[in-house]
RNA sequence: GUGGGUGUAGCUCAAGCGGUUAGAGCACUGGGUUGUGGCCCCAGAGGCUGCCGGUUCAAGUCCGGUCACUCACCCCA
């Protein structure tokens, strides 16, 4: 085969599948809306830097999986691995802390990342992000996710769980870190290779390894939730006791960790054991420190990110859509036919009916097989017997029956059948 | 980046130890006597068997490489 392939994780999406898109993006702008998240679109591509210096030099993203590479003047750049950073970038550049309006941002949108593809991994992949600035009362924290498990109710998705875990701010965590790397020592010929090479990589970690022995000794392995500061307990417990008078239920996981280094305090996830590996639909958490870092004012900041691949796949385990179709096909027979009913089927059109139409002079019979198989809920018929006395045959697809409709009768009355319709569908 | 599995029609799959023209179902197109869909019947179209090389009289089949897909590791959405 000699005919050029899309690259590899890079998927298109055809428009079997389309709906499911539109459905999930649909809900997420209508539900962040109304939580007062207004939507930014940032480059895909920004400078290298800014994820080097947001997301941590030393984190897999960072390290192995950018897409990195320099432009026509030698200056390096990358395909975004995440929307946090850019956006942070946007509200810093554009200084819109002035903007009472711009507290809360959300963004949808494809991301990029250079790992090897697998069943919910892919290297072009989409996510709806959500951001929220200047604000660092619990009680943002346990909105956030609140609206998170909001969105996925609305979808209809179920057996997923929300995971939530404080990982204290700067202090403890530089604490806690000393601490573990501590045990982590006295167990070192314990540890496998791994998580050997993490003791100094990146000591967290080691508490997402999936081998049973190390999973054995960290179980003895003092715990960051346990050891955070006073503030940042009392922050924690705060969230949890909002969450709980919204009904939002969590589990505390101590052990959960994050794979960018500006989180601080709650972070969370949301898990499921129905799509092999890849088991975080959604994540996310708060960092307060990052704005400041980026060269910005000193705000708190908090967000999440929903994969949206991931989203579309559970939801397809347990649901089913309708395809979607056309409403009318306009049949005709014999050349001058054809022309009005060429015209007829723009006019429909024009009234925001989906009409479908021969442009080939097929058969009758063909035109009504087609009309079948597309799914129409109407055929309109016109052959020279129609023109002359200027009438069209309606013929309903579903009851088999057929109507005589004066030709200027018919646009209106397809539009008052289909009217209930529309309004009892809302936009659909 | 590392490992396993798989590549035959648009889709799902067949082709005993290598053997002559690579098949089927679904989908697609046309037809089954005047201008009417689904079911049924008939016909048609659709393939350089992922690609390159090797072994052989002969390769979809065996070998090597490569690419792609897939699952898993690492890690994440």
């Amino acid at each position: 085969m000699q005919s050029i392939q899309a690259i590899r994780g890079m998927n298109d999406i055809l428009p079997d599948q389309i709906g499911w898109w539109q459905r999930v993006e649909q809900t997420a702008r209508e539900l962040l809306s109304s939580f007062g998240y207004r939507e930014i679109r940032t480059p895909v591509i920004e400078k290298l830097d800014l994820f080097a210096r947001s997301i941590g030099e030393s984190t897999d993203i960072v390290e192995k999986e950018m897409y990195a590479f320099p432009d026509r003047k030698g200056e390096m750049l990358a395909l975004r691995p995440e929307a946090t950073a850019s956006i942070v970038r946007a509200f810093i550049q554009h200084n819109l802390q002035a903007d009472p309006l711009a507290k809360k941002l959300y963004a949808i949108g494809p991301m990029f990342r250079h790992e090897r593809p697998q069943k919910g991994r892919y290297r072009q992949f989409y996510q709806i992000d959500a951001e929220a600035f200047g604000i660092d009362d619990p009680m943002l924290d346990a909105e956030v996710m609140h609206m998170l498990r909001l969105f996925l109710e609305r979808l209809g998705l179920t057996g997923v769980v929300l995971h939530i875990n404080s990982l204290g701010c700067q202090e403890c965590r530089q604490d806690y870190r000393d601490l573990l790397k501590e045990f982590l020592e006295k167990n070192v010929a314990e540890l496998c290779p791994d998580c050997q090479r993490r003791r100094h990589t990146n000591p967290l970690r080691t508490f997402d390894c999936k081998v049973e022995r190390c999973q054995a000794i960290l179980a003895d392995a003092p715990v960051l939730l346990h050891s955070i500061c006073g503030a940042c307990a009392d922050h924690f417990e705060s969230v949890k006791s909002y969450l709980d008078q919204l009904k939002t239920a969590y589990v505390i996981n101590p052990r959960m960790v994050r794979g960018l280094d500006y989180y601080m305090r709650t972070t969370f996830e949301v898990i499921t054991d129905r799509l092999g590996a890849q088991n975080a639909v959604g994540g996310g958490g708060r960092y307060n420190g990052l704005l400041r870092d980026l060269g910005g004012p000193d705000l708190p900041g908090i967000g999440f990110a929903i994969g949206m691949e991931r989203l579309i796949l559970l939801l397809q385990q347990e649901q089913s859509e309708a395809q979607r179709c056309p409403k009318i096909f306009v049949a005709s027979l014999g050349a001058s036919a054809r022309d009005t009913c060429f015209l007829l089927a723009q006019q429909l059109r024009s009234l925001g009916l989906e009409t479908e139409i021969d442009y080939e002079g097929a058969s009758l019979k063909s035109q009504m097989r087609r009309a079948d198989r597309l799914g129409v809920r109407h055929v309109l018929i016109m052959g020279d017997e129609e023109i002359s006395r200027g009438e069209v045959q309606c013929r309903d697809m579903m009851n088999k029956t057929q109507t005589v409709l004066p030709l200027e009768a018919v646009a209106p009355r397809l539009q008052e059948i289909y009217k209930e319709e529309i309004t009892e569908n809302g936009s659909r």
